[in-house]
DNA sequence: TTGTATGCGTTATCAA
DNA sequence: TTGATAACGCATACAA
């Protein structure tokens, strides 16, 4: 009898060895119910699935991560919740990760380095079956990566390009080049960049040299880049560009929605009309940036499907699939019209 | 000698029998290291440590769990992470949470009471330790709620008002009431309300009664509230209301901040100027609102603070302490000024 | 202060 | 197809 191998035949916490008891079968018979089911008879199984059913019960997760080894859990590391990009993303994170049987367990770093290295650990030591992460610049956090991948930790980059990791994202400087192409066509010619800071993250370089080149080749004089750090103003600096007539642009590309949202209300009151005076164009298609007036006019990433891309393929790797640096195309970006932008001439 | 018990002394995977191994103790003093220190001698202790940390030994906590039946997460449902208002409310739970050593694991239920249940019936069966939970009507959801309690499973509601559970959040309905109180004194009159379904949240529901309410004490005639179902335009409605220059009111509070977004992009397209022929107020306080031009006027929840407090809450009734329901006083709204309210007369 | 021994609930291997 | 058994890594009661 299998109840020989546990003394206490008095088993009140419901369990596996709870079910056996009840259908009248041992515990591994109910494990494979749930694991292998094609391996038990229908008879049994059902009888099994019934008891189970009534009882409510529930495999315990701890204990088939600690025999299994797999937490079923991936570890998502965002910059931040604040930014809507970044928050639709988790929410497609975590809606296609719910229908594959992961949970999910997020991470904001605050686009803070040393923060960024505190989450990995944090991650890893939660016995995370994968990561899903954005970094402010994957070459520098590579050490960090490099140990990932020698624990034998699957992981994802979303929103970072680089050839040397698996990422999941878009091409920012082509989609800034051809946005300035555009700009270009509606007749504008003194185009500016507004950028997040490009040492702090390699999305907002990327849509600087998108910019810069773009310019290039169309043989316009670029602006000055003007930076700004992360939730901060750069009045002065917008102010300065902005107030003399001779210098102001009549476009702007801003490297995401909520600079460019920022630029438009400085823009204001500083006594110039969006899009009269200066056209908008923003990076990212946030929701809400479509429900303004004017609607912004941005460079919509597919935010919840780079979110879902990510799920899926660190789930593939998880269950072993290897997927190649850098085979990841880059995802389509769709330019939503909006109302900031005019045509001149 | 303790090795007696672990027939193979080939200890490959890190563990607690190698930090222990390796410091020449027992793995029991190896645990205690980590969860009893000042019951360790401090040589032994500073020794132990020494070697985990230099062998990056970090406990399973998958084994952990098993063995305390504790998961140290705590599960998360919120209705949704596009609304920037419970984006803000989830990173103060996770930094908060983090910070107390938990992890935690989020689950959007999209305003769908089926959802809602499949997230409960998920967050359990992940082992959470606690719940942090928005649900779309208390009373409705009450079966699962008590559910939770038969498990022992303690929860706290966020934003959600019931004198019959452990909440914490704001009190819309006094909220809007001195809203409609410093319109009022701005000299408006007619005033109407926007408002999310009130079938499909206490909170909509709070906002309107907190409308007539006031509107009632003043001895103003009330309108009838328009309603409006998630993420859905309401515009016939809108339009009805706004074109008919009898009936138009001098001031618009919406329920939420989104709304109040989407209500001012329309009056713009019915020819209004926001705040000089219609003075629009929201109710969420999305940090995107002051980013705005004009900024919006709204009742500033403290969101980051509420998710920081329900993660204080929960956590204090797993360490055993008993909540009552309804002792947590609501949190107090700050009242941001913006641009959008015109002062009449 | 430290060590021994056990079991948390599950899955996987092997045998029947 | 099913059952017996061991082990996953840890924390704790108890012994020393």
């Amino acid at each position: 009898m299998w109840r020989c191998f546990r003394k206490t035949l008095h088993v009140d916490r419901m369990s596996i060895l709870r079910i056996a008891e009840l259908s009248g079968v041992s515990p591994a018979t109910v494990s494979r119910v749930f694991n292998r089911p094609e391996q038990v008879s229908d008879a049994t199984r059902s009888r099994v699935l019934q008891v189970a059913a009534q009882l409510g019960y529930q495999p315990n997760a701890a204990a088939r991560s600690l025999r299994t080894q797999r937490s079923r859990i991936i570890g998502v590391m965002l910059p931040t919740l604040r930014d809507p990009v970044f928050a639709e993303c988790l929410e497609g994170i975590s809606s296609k990760a719910l229908r594959e049987g992961y949970g999910i367990m997020p991470i904001a770093s605050g686009y803070d380095r040393s923060k960024e290295n505190e989450a990995i650990v944090l991650l890893v030591a939660a016995n995370v079956d994968g990561l899903i992460l954005t970094v402010t610049d994957p070459d520098w956090f590579a050490p960090a990566l490099v140990a990932l991948s020698d624990q034998g930790l699957p992981y994802v980059l979303a929103y970072n390009q680089s050839p040397d990791y698996v990422c999941v994202g878009v091409n920012s400087q082509v989609e800034v080049e051809q946005v300035v192409h555009r700009l270009i066509k509606a007749g504008h010619r003194k185009i500016a960049m507004l950028s997040g800071e490009r040492a702090a993250s390699d999305r907002a370089a990327a849509c600087s040299q998108g910019y810069l080149a773009a310019m290039d080749r169309a043989r316009l004089p670029s602006l000055p880049i003007i930076e700004v750090a992360f939730m901060q103003t750069s009045e002065s600096a917008v102010e300065a560009v902005m107030t003399n007539d001779r210098s102001r642009p009549t476009a702007m590309i801003c490297s995401n929605d909520l600079l460019a949202l920022r630029f438009i209300r400085q823009a204001r009151q500083l006594g110039l009309d969006v899009p009269a005076d200066v056209s908008v164009v923003g990076f990212g298609g946030i929701a809400v940036g479509a429900e303004l007036s004017p609607a912004l006019s941005t460079i919509a990433q597919p935010s919840v499907e780079i979110g879902q891309r990510a799920v899926e393929l660190v789930i593939a790797q998880i269950h072993g699939e290897k997927i190649a640096a850098g085979s990841e195309p880059p995802m389509p970006c769709s330019f939503r019209q909006g109302e900031t932008i005019r045509a001149l001439g």
